[in-house]
RNA sequence: GGGCAUGUAGCUCAGGUGGUAGAGCGUUUCGUUGACAUCGAAGAGGUCAGAGGUUCAAGUCCUCUCAUGCCCACCA
């Protein structure tokens, strides 16, 4: 056999990256009557150009869980999507090309992201199958395409028809940056340094009022003022007027035990919207409406000489002029948390308009979303508390309509008459309401001719969340469409558990009155070297190909293995290297392997009696089975890290270090039974090794398999080869390995001997004299004297 | 303010159901010419964050404290 002498990743990773391409090794096979192993993915967002390990991490992990059940002999359905649609898209282009919205046709703004995206869907497969990701490459979808836009509308039907989904006119999240409407999930937290600001109104007897707010630019749009009712110092106010400074109208002064006494002045001034707060005390109280901020985030005709002002500079300004009439008191600095667009970072407020919500903030809902999210497996359970949180922090139903171009379009038309909605017929779907023409001629409410379109698109996570019924469409076997929902297992990453997988229960529910997924493994995010996450702005990490070309795929892959489930990964270098150790060891392994069974015959392994085993056979076998054992239970858990930490312990400190020795004198000598012994436990252990390895590293593994192997086994790839069974011995044949325990310790007791007396491993020893650990020298006496090199053992 | 993690050798981390601390990297010494210097052997290195408790026995269980990370809420 020709072997190089060294292993060339570049080569042989490219090599059968093509080859499991060309032979569709990963693909799905229809009306088969395998089990199948179906996985709902994560479409990644379109703008590719932060890839970074962190993705490399999560897509890995769950890749070795794949591997792992296609060995399993699971008929895997590994299909990969490509989230392109939204928001994120439309900022990624806007950025990318500079693009003024007011100068750009909606079309050709359309335009320019569909062609993004197609680039950025490019770029992701390479790289993915650089990594060797197993995904069946004739299975993609994207979330804008027509397949996607069908089966999200068609879901919104459905919830429609079931009440679900429901159109109302109301205060709603907005992001003054992007002009639309935004859900709850949409928002994180930034801190911010502000200033409490102490303002006076005059009281109906002229007397001072003072508030305190971090918002003074609100003030035209204030409406009421707050007071405890058990807080002495105002209680005769209540049911008083109070004059807002400035702006010169009067305000009704209300009670409420929400009002926090020791908070400012313990007077609080009660906006339309500055907060969820305001909100509350407007419909519970019925309070005046004075809308204030655009949609634009500018301020209206209530703001008088303020009006056309950024918030910003409004705050300003108003500022001054306090200052200048004396309606100022004292400032106070602040540090607190602002809801912002996780987006664009832009604080949210609240804004009038009539959207489209999904209901899934009452109580009854909110159990009904946990009760679901029992029935899914968490890998790791704890996992499961981040769901419950969220969902006990909701607030509001789920706003799924967004004021934006490129996005699955509403599937709606308006009646100009009644304003009824008229949905689209599901088998015109999918539909562009601003092209296509509605499902009817008149409205079916009032019968005007007057119908006009929905404008607005979804929010990206509306088309996302129903992934697990999309996915089951890009096969055409309808049996197999049926086994294919609910998906088997879903991997992702932690932070999108109150998005993508919450949704998708909420979506699953509605539509099915079911799970969305049967599992739900979670990984961790890939952090930067120094520990930090991971940025762009930071430039804490290398650029994944880079690695790739540098140190292989195997390597890369080896290095996302040391995470839990669920855990946080520094990215190493260290640990990189360790992973390209491994397969050169592997490799090494190999060339000696195939050294010295180069006279390996077929017929004489099959005619092998195991009888001629002898204690070290019989040893490395039994820790091969309770590695295979331990190793298979891991990975049934999804554990990759605990299976891989077995694996690579098997492999370094039993086989090479210590197995590959005990053999090499019978390898070179001619006792041909033992000989034949010898070389079919290499043959056998060494291939469970190869099997054990190939999730985690499958090109090298693949290389030597195909080289060493396949002709033996019949497989066209090692990836589709049965998961090594326990090699099994017949119990009378077995030998008591607690003796051979001793002989263990006894070789490490020389090895120590002849390090202390700076002698070689290989250094021949005239005698050695036998203390405190005696093995039975007649059993193995010879073993011994052979492997450590001693004429003589004395006792 | 509430919650969830994490805190074990210089570094990165393993350590079901409590019983004399482990690995990899790094470091020191020695060795390696029939797979492998991308190697092997041996050694040094730990009051397992701190305090208290339960127990014959605690890294492992309980309570509290401290530090770090994340999530949720929040002062109008």
């Amino acid at each position: 056999m020709d072997i190089s002498k060294k292993y060339n990743f570049k080569e042989s990773e490219e090599k059968w990256r093509k080859y499991w391409e060309d032979e569709k090794i990963f693909a799905f096979e229809e009306n088969s009557e395998k089990q199948i192993f179906s996985v709902d993915t994560p479409p990644p967002y379109a703008s590719a150009d932060h890839l970074h390990h962190g993705h490399i991490m999560s897509y890995a992990q769950a890749e070795f869980i794949v591997r792992y059940k296609r060995m399993r002999g699971f008929n895997v359905f590994y299909p990969m999507g490509f989230d392109d649609n939204g928001l994120p898209t439309e900022r990624f282009v806007e950025k990318k090309y500079n693009i003024d919205k007011s100068k750009i046709s909606k079309k050709e703004f359309i335009e320019l992201c569909l062609k993004e995206t197609e680039i950025s869907s490019q770029t992701y497969k390479k790289l993915w199958s650089s990594l060797g990701v197993s995904v069946d490459w004739s299975r993609t979808y994207s979330t804008i395409s027509p397949l996607a836009t069908k089966v999200s509308q068609g879901s919104l039907i459905d919830l429609y028809k079931k009440k679900a989904l429901y159109q109302k006119e109301a205060p709603v999240l907005w992001c003054p940056s992007c002009q639309t409407a935004l859900a709850q999930a949409d928002l994180e937290d930034k801190e911010e340094e502000s200033k409490i600001n102490y303002i006076n109104f005059k009281g109906e007897d002229g007397s001072n009022l003072t508030i305190a707010t971090t918002r003074p630019e609100l003030l035209p749009a204030c409406v009421a003022l707050y007071i405890n009712p058990t807080d002495k110092r105002y209680k005769n106010l209540i049911g008083k007027m109070a004059k807002v400074p400035l702006f010169d109208y009067s305000v009704p002064i209300k009670s409420s035990e929400k009002v926090d006494v020791n908070f400012g002045t313990g007077i609080m001034m009660v906006c339309t919207w500055g907060d969820k707060e305001d909100l509350e005390k407007w419909q519970l109280d019925n309070l005046d409406t004075r809308p204030l901020i655009l949609e634009n985030g500018k301020l209206g005709e209530l703001a008088g000489k303020y009006q056309g002002l950024d918030l910003r500079d409004a705050r300003e300004k108003i500022i001054d002029d306090l200052k200048k009439d004396g309606f100022l008191g004292k400032q106070e600095d602040i540090t607190h948390f602002l809801n912002v667009h996780e987006r664009c970072s832009t604080p949210v407020e609240f804004v009038n308009s009539k959207q489209w919500f999904i209901k899934i903030s009452t109580p009854e809902l909110k159990e009904k979303w946990l009760e679901m999210g029992k029935k899914i497996k968490w890998y790791p359970e704890d996992k499961f508390k981040i769901l419950e949180m969220w969902v006990n922090s909701l607030k509001w139903d789920w706003c799924i309509s967004r004021q934006r171009y490129y996005g699955v379009p509403l599937p709606i038309w308006y009646c100009e008459e009644c304003s009824e909605p008229i949905f689209a017929d599901e088998k015109d779907l999918p539909v562009n309401p601003i092209k296509d023409k509605p499902p009817v001629d008149k409205c079916p409410k009032c019968g005007s001719n007057n119908i006009k379109p929905e404008e607005d698109v979804m929010d990206t996570w509306a088309t996302s969340s129903c992934t697990q019924f999309l996915i089951r469409e890009l096969v055409e076997s309808k049996k197999d469409k049926e086994r294919l929902y609910p998906p088997v297992v879903r991997p992702n990453a932690f932070e999108i558990i109150r998005t993508w997988d919450f949704y998708s229960i909420v979506r699953s529910f509605y539509q099915f009155n079911d799970i969305p997924f049967e599992n739900l493994m979670i990984s961790g995010w890939g952090l930067g070297q120094d520990g930090k996450k991971l940025s762009k702005r930071l430039k804490n990490y290398t650029p994944p190909e880079e690695v790739i070309s540098e140190y292989g795929a195997d390597s890369f892959r080896y290095w996302a293995t040391g995470a839990g489930l669920g855990q946080n990964l520094r990215f190493s270098l260290d640990e990189i290297q360790k992973g390209k150790k491994t397969t050169t060891k592997l490799w090494n392994a190999f060339k000696f392997l195939s050294m010295q069974i180069e006279d390996f015959d077929l017929n004489k392994v099959k005619a092998f009696k195991d009888a001629s085993l002898d204690y070290s056979d019989n040893w490395i076998i039994e820790e091969l089975n309770s590695t295979i054992r331990l190793a298979t239970t891991e990975f049934e858990k999804y554990e990759f890290a605990k299976a891989r930490n077995y694996i690579d312990d098997f492999f370094w400190s039993k086989f090479t270090d210590r197995y590959l020795e005990f053999v090499k004198y019978r390898l070179y000598g001619d006792d041909i039974e033992s000989k034949i012994a010898a070389q079919w436990t290499l043959y056998k252990v060494f291939l469970a090794i190869l099997k054990l390895f190939a999730p985690i590293m499958p090109f090298v593994t693949e290389e030597i398999y195909q080289s060493g192997f396949r002709d033996i086994e019949g497989y066209k790839s090692i990836h589709i080869s049965n998961w090594p069974d326990k090699l099994y011995l017949e119990n009378n044949q077995k030998k008591d390995l607690a003796e051979f325990n001793i002989v263990l310790d006894l070789i490490d007791e020389i090895k120590r001997y002849k390090s202390e007396n700076n002698l070689s491993i290989g250094a021949e020893l005239e005698n050695y004299q036998l203390e405190k650990i005696k093995p039975n020298i007649d059993v193995f006496g010879d073993f011994i004297k052979k492997v450590m090199r001693i004429k003589n053992l004395s006792s």
